[in-house]
DNA sequence: CCGAATGAG
DNA sequence: CCTCATTCG
């Protein structure tokens, strides 16, 4: 049973000397490289035969539910999921994926983050939510054999975090983009995508969405502050680039791995808020990597420690006098829970070891005159408060 | 052999334990309470019954040698070493210890530092040295039981740092300083004296001598940059002190237990060097730790080690156009070399498991119209470069 | 008093 | 994919 760790450094290990030998064979990439923006298509996914095969029925999204139609005022509500699925481990991966897919398919969220996936969990949840999901995966640089540095990232991932859409709710603008922290030795990366809430309601609250599994363990403690740093950064520029001026939220969170004290060392800035903080700290979902709580992961000598790894920030477009239209609205988180708490009755163990995070966001349009809508659970306090 | 490394960590674990029990109790304290500056007289040393038993005779020293008399052109030179000489391992530590001795005086440093000086050792150097030389080390703060901050830090320490000043050659102004780092779980402290050489040539060139044992092993990284932190700052505050303007040069060093990055992290101004470096980096004393070249210490599993452990750091007293006279003075390297390189024909051992490390400096006057005397070593030319 | 790896809580 | 302590090269 506790071969799993050995098997996680194994993986770990063997991706890291991999890199060091081959890294111009491709074998199994998480690419596109047909420029297919990155968006899994069935065409694109030569290494899919069972696509499409099974689709889900046509799942009806919560976002846009409360939504006007037409010129009505702002309104909608999106829930977001992230979860580390841990794809690594072999064990039930066939059932416990299935009961992912299951998981997703019952309670259908606007927006996935999941961290852990490879190829084999990647047909599962392909074979599930194909015709009502968007899975997008990184794109795999195709490494230059003469570049060292390309060399040392552009290999094929053995495990990558993917973004779903539920495409009744939300859709993808643009293409995803991929960055791959160049001092990763786990090939960890920031997965990011504009979408668009498919609401007409909500239609112009555009959302900057961004899923990352930073660099693990204790050991790699400074690593995992600089790729902090480098998903502050790139979480700045989002909600500042001109480009984009409908973007009025920007959502990042994953598999962070993060102990608190590398939030400051990192130095995310203040008006970058973590999500599970903004509600209130519910001691219901603080460990979301939890021995005592889960054991598909048991420690060799019998230690149950615990960690808030998991973890969302959330930044909301500046209203300067000069913002554009969309810097009036914001998504708003309005709860939090954790999700996969449960033993699968199939075999007994959970969807992983990773419990996921759940968070329903609302529209808010704070402008004076009243809430643009949607914007009254305890958060829309704190927006108040933040808000220029 | 190799309960050496058990012993080093049950003695560090100890006096840990301690600090939390008995801050309060006083037992063998290497203090002085006594108000005599911290500057241990034979009177101060109650538990030293050998004191001034058995003399070496007196030393010439090499300070000064070079000086002319009266008003003649400022010269000198100085011989410093610094060396942690191991109280810690109590094998063949009379032999060692005597033999450290013999070293002393047989060359004559004017300056001494030592770290991991204990009772038994110092009680062997002041048998030996008292005739020749002053021998400081750090006051022990009384502890207040009510204080936690102070019960942390001030009780007895086992293992300390000691600066010996060649009596003939170079004379402590004032009182002797400890600074005790607040968050160190090792009891390591900063002595620090301000000294006049007394050759009548040097005499205006004061220095500000200091020296410390950083934490030790890589587990302590952090607090070890935070300590070397405090003495850069340190070292800054007395570059400027106005109280003493006749301080021309500060020189900071002792086992710092430093890898490389660590400086950078620890924010080192440019303008205090490292002084192996300014004198070229010689690669006959790059490693004053030296499992492959010494084996006082084996490691298990017979891995050899190696790491420039020991440092010494340099600043001089800026010269603005308003600096005081002895800004235009300075005591510059001139050499730097290995010292206890050799067994000990006794015991078939080394002195230490630290190599020491032996510098030559002279005074110079850089100002226009020619140098003051003695500086043209090569350091000579990187203090004419680093001049303002 | 190394650094990587291992083992136990 | 925890922390500490220990082992081993
Ligand atoms: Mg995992
Ligand atoms: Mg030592």
């Amino acid at each position: 049973m506790d071969d799993q760790m050995e098997e996680y450094r194994k993986r770990q290990r063997e991706q890291y000397q991999k890199r060091q030998q081959d890294g111009t064979e491709q074998t199994e990439a998480p690419a596109d490289e047909k420029g297919n923006s990155g968006q899994v298509s069935a065409a694109a996914a030569a290494d899919l035969v069972e696509a499409s095969v099974q689709d889900a029925g046509a799942a009806s999204s919560s976002a846009g539910a409360s939504a006007g139609t037409g010129a009505s005022p702002p309104s909608g509500s999106l829930k977001l999921v992230t979860w580390n699925v841990d794809g690594l481990d072999e064990g039930q991966i066939q059932l416990r994926h299935t009961a992912l897919a299951d998981w997703i398919k019952t309670h259908k969220p606007d927006i996935v983050y999941l961290q852990e996936v490879v190829y084999p969990t990647l047909r599962i949840l392909r074979k599930h939510l194909t015709s009502t999901y968007d899975i997008i995966i990184p794109t795999n640089p195709r490494p230059d054999p003469s570049d060292m540095e390309s060399l040392t990232r552009g290999i094929p991932c053995a495990y990558f975090c993917a973004v779903l859409l539920n495409k009744q709710s939300i859709q993808a603008c643009g293409a995803p983009d991929s960055k791959w922290y160049p001092q990763s030795c786990m090939m960890r990366h920031l997965l990011s995508i504009r979408a668009r809430p498919t609401a007409a309601s909500a239609k112009d609250a555009e959302l900057l969405l961004g899923t990352s599994h930073l660099e693990s363990t204790a050991e790699y403690k400074n690593e995992r502050v600089n790729q902090l740093s480098i998903v502050a950064t790139n979480m700045e520029g989002w909600l500042s680039d001109p480009d984009t001026p409908s973007v009025c939220t920007v959502i990042v969170g994953g598999d962070l791995n993060l102990r608190d004290p590398e939030v400051k060392a990192a130095g995310v800035p203040s008006h970058i808020r973590d999500v599970w903080e903004l509600l209130g700290k519910p001691d219901s979902c603080r460990y979301t990597w939890d021995m005592a709580a889960n054991d598909n992961l048991v420690m060799q000598g019998g230690g149950k420690p615990r960690c808030r790894f998991d973890r969302l920030f959330i930044g909301q477009r500046p209203q300067g006098s000069a913002s554009p239209p969309s810097g009036r609205y914001r998504w708003v988180p309005q709860s939090i829970e954790m999700v996969g708490t449960d033993r699968l009755s199939s075999c007994g163990r959970f969807i992983s070891d990773h419990f996921g995070l759940l968070v329903k966001l609302e529209l808010a349009v704070p402008t004076e005159g009243g809430e643009g809508g949607g914007s009254k659970g305890q958060k829309a306090k704190a927006k108040a408060k933040k808000g220029k």
